[in-house]
DNA sequence: CATCCTAGAAAACGAACGTTCTCTTACGGT
DNA sequence: ACCGTAAGAGAACGTTCGTTTTCTAGGATG
């Protein structure tokens, strides 16, 4: 059955669309021309442009996620795996065409209208946020560590896709390392 | 002459309406109805949707960063007036109708086909950038703590938005400070 | 060979949008 | 009072978009 293939083919024009121009600043014929699949089977597979939109953030939420677990996972001491998501995110800006997290930029432009949309981008962060607490844990870091670290990898992200520039990467680890061990050494913000 | 208030009534319903629901979701005839404005006069006074969208975008940055600045200046010390921009945030969260950056969001929905908002939304952060800097500056602190700082603000908003809580002000606002004691101690980041 | 079913290409449809035009009304100057 | 001007309300126009339909051809089946 070569269903599946076309699922990917449509699913792998939509993305590079969709997360490359945004979601209203493309059409379904766009996503016909990229895919090579007829408007027809198009609307066989996916019923409308919305069913699309959330295959597409259902996708990527899961590559995101698991490239980014793989990749924290080639390294061993804990607080060298915290750190890591930095490295990752360096990576991740250097790619071409990146274009800042989809989440944000899909609730930014829908996330007002369409609940579905504005779901998906809470689940993603908190998906993300579950992720570091984890690594955070493994560290023998304090809990609260985790939302500051958090605040980071989001400001490195919106950041480094405005300004066009992989560097917001850095200064987040720079300070995600200064964080980590201060509160290592058990001292913790106070008023 | 009442033109300026006319502009200014067309622009209060625009802002709210553009920020609120996203640039391409809103239709110029939400924009009259709103403003009570008639389309005929509207088209008069921005004579694209494109220029009433840079006009919404020029006037919010001129406020926040007005607003931002005049906020900081009710402090006094140099570490305190730092740290008053995460208070200033928490006040913005808390705001009716808070979603976000508006140029984070017109960048994610429109920097990728439109040039003057993905140069809007640059120009925007750069200025941000530059009252952090001064800041940082006047308190002492090393200059490289100011990109640091960006990217907890920034990871502020979009948290802040996606969640729907005003807590990520005050998780950054903690990173912030142990941030810039640590800074202020002369401890520098090293690998 | 005839027939039915499927699939691809593209036209078509209905709604929405940005923008312009028309029609009516009211006002200001001589 | 009369006429030129502007302004408000909303219809209209042309385009785009999401979605559906039509038309044509080929391939499997009896």
């Amino acid at each position: 059955m070569e269903l599946e293939a076309t699922e990917q083919r449509i699913l792998d024009a939509a993305e590079e669309l969709l997360y490359g121009r945004g979601i209203q600043s493309v059409g379904m014929d766009a996503i016909r021309t990229a895919s090579g699949v007829p408007l027809k089977r198009l609307y066989q597979i996916f019923p409308s442009k919305n069913s699309l939109v959330e295959a597409y953030l259902r996708r990527r939420d899961a590559r995101w996620l698991r490239d980014l677990a793989q990749y924290v996972d080639t390294y061993d001491s804990p607080e060298q795996r915290v750190l890591a998501v930095f490295d990752w995110l360096f990576l991740w800006f250097n790619e071409q065409g990146f274009r800042g997290c989809g989440f944000i930029n899909a609730f930014g432009e829908l996330g007002a209208t369409s609940p579905a949309v504005a779901d998906s981008a809470k689940a993603h962060k908190n998906a993300f946020r579950r992720c570091l607490a984890d690594l955070v844990a493994a560290a023998d870091a304090p809990a609260w560590l985790t939302d500051q670290l958090v605040l980071l990898a989001e400001g490195a992200m919106t950041t480094a896709a405005i300004s066009g520039s992989p560097e917001p990467a850095r200064h987040a680890k720079d300070a995600a390392r200064t964080l980590l061990r201060t509160a290592h050494t058990g001292i913790a913000p106070a008023d």
